[in-house]
DNA sequence: TGACAAAGCGACCAGCGTTCGCTATAATAA
DNA sequence: TTATTATAGCGAACGCTGGTCGCTTTGTCA
């Protein structure tokens, strides 16, 4: 972009996208803390200090998108929750949405898993709340199963964590027997028989 | 230690524990690349040149007792699988073996499960043979148990993987139910009920 | 007593994230 | 048409970092 044009909003945020865009791919090479402002400025067609037109620091990049995916996913299990099913079909849909969007985001979440204790205390905190709003929803799911007498009496919130730790390791395994897709129906399946009646 | 003195290897050895404690706590209190060689070596009580006497660089202090730590659960283990009991039995000790392990080490394991990608690849790749053997030791059991009728047919690699990653947020969740022994028997029991016929 | 080995360290190096003041230029006002 | 203003962009500098090197100090031993 040549100098004395004045960027709107949305160009402004397009050009962060951009940036991100480019920083992505070494983050997740070679990981956030190894990858330099100078090589992301050169990936990005920049001078390394007119990143910080764009971006308050380094990393303000690494979260940049961060919010809107967990509030997506957030949202989306929120959506299925309201539907009238059973407690077992939702739980199932919830995680398979779950897992559906971190395939679809697979280098995103992949940063988020093992650099996300990279972030200030005030990041990491907004995500954990966010966390914990959706182990929430899940273990009410199981709460209701188990009230509906689908469900064993398990600890709701100790299922709850179980479910939602399994899903990660299935799209980043070094060893897949198969799709994502494939390997947490499996679990999913294990789990369901283990907290049903 | 003053100069002129010749360390016995035992004295040497002592003296990279001193400096392993000493960079322990802050590795995880600010993670591994936030921590520096000044730091550690104030903390030690030696100049920071020094370090480099006990240890190679940063990463070897990382990697110091990890390499013995693996060793130790993946000895426990295959000490366990011995033993003749049934596959189920000895699955829920030896994943009551690794539980009891990781909590009486805690801050290490810690270390090794958030800053463990920062290791050479070459002691990454160390890290994750031993991981696969393990692994591999549980999916054997588990088809034991299929062979003998106990189980039912699940895929008994993805059931392996599934049961060891439920260990370590057991023991770093941020919202324990209870202790992380607790919490374990009752993920075990949802997985053997899931499992079983 | 002199030579040697080794513990320990200060000074330095390249590279890091970040800051700051400057330049260049399109848009606006007079 | 000209002067002013706003801002995109950047080069140079700052205080850090992990790591290296050559020197000093001191116990040991021939």
């Amino acid at each position: 972009m040549p100098k004395g044009i004045v960027l709107t909003t949305d160009e402004q945020n397009h050009r962060r996208h951009e940036i991100f865009e480019a920083a992505l791919d070494t983050f997740i090479e070679k990981g956030f803390v190894e990858t330099s402002m100078r090589e992301i400025a050169e990936l990005a067609g920049m001078g390394k200090s007119s990143l910080y037109d764009y971006f308050g620091n380094k990393e303000d990049i690494l979260i940049f998108v961060m919010e809107e995916a967990l509030e997506n996913v957030l949202n989306n299990a929120r959506r299925i929750n309201a539907l009238p099913l059973s407690p077992e079909v939702r739980l199932r849909q919830i995680i398979e949405m779950h897992l559906e969007y971190i395939v679809e985001n697979k280098k995103l979440f992949y940063l988020f898993s093992y650099e996300g204790r990279r972030m200030s205390s005030e990041n990491q905190q907004r995500a954990q709340q966010g966390r914990y709003m959706y182990q929430d929803m899940l273990r009410g799911l199981i709460e209701q199963g188990i009230q509906q007498g689908i469900f064993r009496e398990v600890d709701p919130l100790v299922a709850a964590r179980m479910l939602i730790n399994t899903i990660i390791p299935v799209v980043y395994t070094s060893r897949p027997t198969g799709a994502p897709q494939v390997m947490m129906q499996e679990i999913l399946d294990i789990f369901m028989n283990g907290i049903q009646k």
